[in-house]
DNA sequence: TAATAAAGTTAGTCTAGGCTAATTATAGTC
DNA sequence: GACTATAATTAGCCTAGACTAACTTTATTA
């Protein structure tokens, strides 16, 4: 499949979320999102259409294709998977969480990303089976 | 301090790397290390001199002042802890951790660092203490 | 229905960070 | 001491991805 920059990936992935928002997706909402200027916006989502990633004709909406889904959804996936290792097992505030997330969402391929669940499934079973363990775990956290 | 980009972070480590290798780090030695022409670590070297990160007199060696090394020690020390948690504590290959280890050590904070080597800690104590402990972490991570 | 507001697009600029080709400096060898 | 190989630098180009300013389209509303 075509090549996708980091900043392609997070434009698919911001309309992957506008679309849950809003059921149309407009470029307006996607500035909002990213935090850049519609221009910026324009020029990406021309790209991912040219490469094969959304439709959009002018002035009207933009829509992922099959395969643009597919590569948002993992994405975002992956966003999701580190947000619950940042912010529930690590107890880091949510927006650092969210911050961190995003910026490395982008480097981690599907089996690291299927290591790491694991040992977020083992941990949060651990801690459901085991007070102790999870004090411990707490405790070891917190240490400050 | 001033603004340091992710590549020039890059820079600085290679810089702090070779350094331990070579004793005089030269122009040449970086390009290798980075999977980068000559001219690019130039124009790099030059960047970051401008900004009191190294010195560098035209056609000689390449030091990092005290700002500098501090900055590589800081980002190479993530670099440290990740291939730690990615190689050791979820058994990727090796150069899968490095990679992986190199494309997010400038996404995390120093707090967000410190968790993680608490948890690292945390994991690596309980597995010292406890086989059946190993032995479930080990099974669970490796469920094919 | 004409006027205006809002949204989208286009054109042109900038920065970071690569590259190649050509030049200049240094080092090693006859 | 001159010649050559290696290294470093400069000049100039390219791409991604941001921006502003100007323009066009669509939608709203008097």
């Amino acid at each position: 499949m075509a090549a996708l920059t980091e900043g392609l990936q997070d434009y698919l992935e911001a309309i992957l979320l506008c679309s849950a928002e809003h059921k149309f997706v407009r470029t307006k909402h996607l500035a909002e999102k990213l935090g850049v200027k519609s221009p910026s916006v324009n020029a990406a989502v021309k790209e991912l259409a040219r490469l094969g990633f959304v439709e959009h004709e002018s002035y009207g909406y933009i829509e992922l294709t099959a395969e643009g889904r597919r590569q948002a959804e993992s994405v975002y996936s992956k966003h999701r998977i580190l947000y619950r290792f940042f912010a529930k097992t690590l107890s880091l505030p949510n927006d650092l969480a969210e911050d961190t997330a995003c910026g490395i969402e982008h480097h981690l391929d599907e089996l690291t990303l299927k290591k790491i669940t694991r040992l977020l499934d083992f941990l949060e079973r651990k801690m459901k089976q085991s007070e102790e363990f999870t004090s411990e775990l707490r405790k070891a956290l917190d240490n400050d």
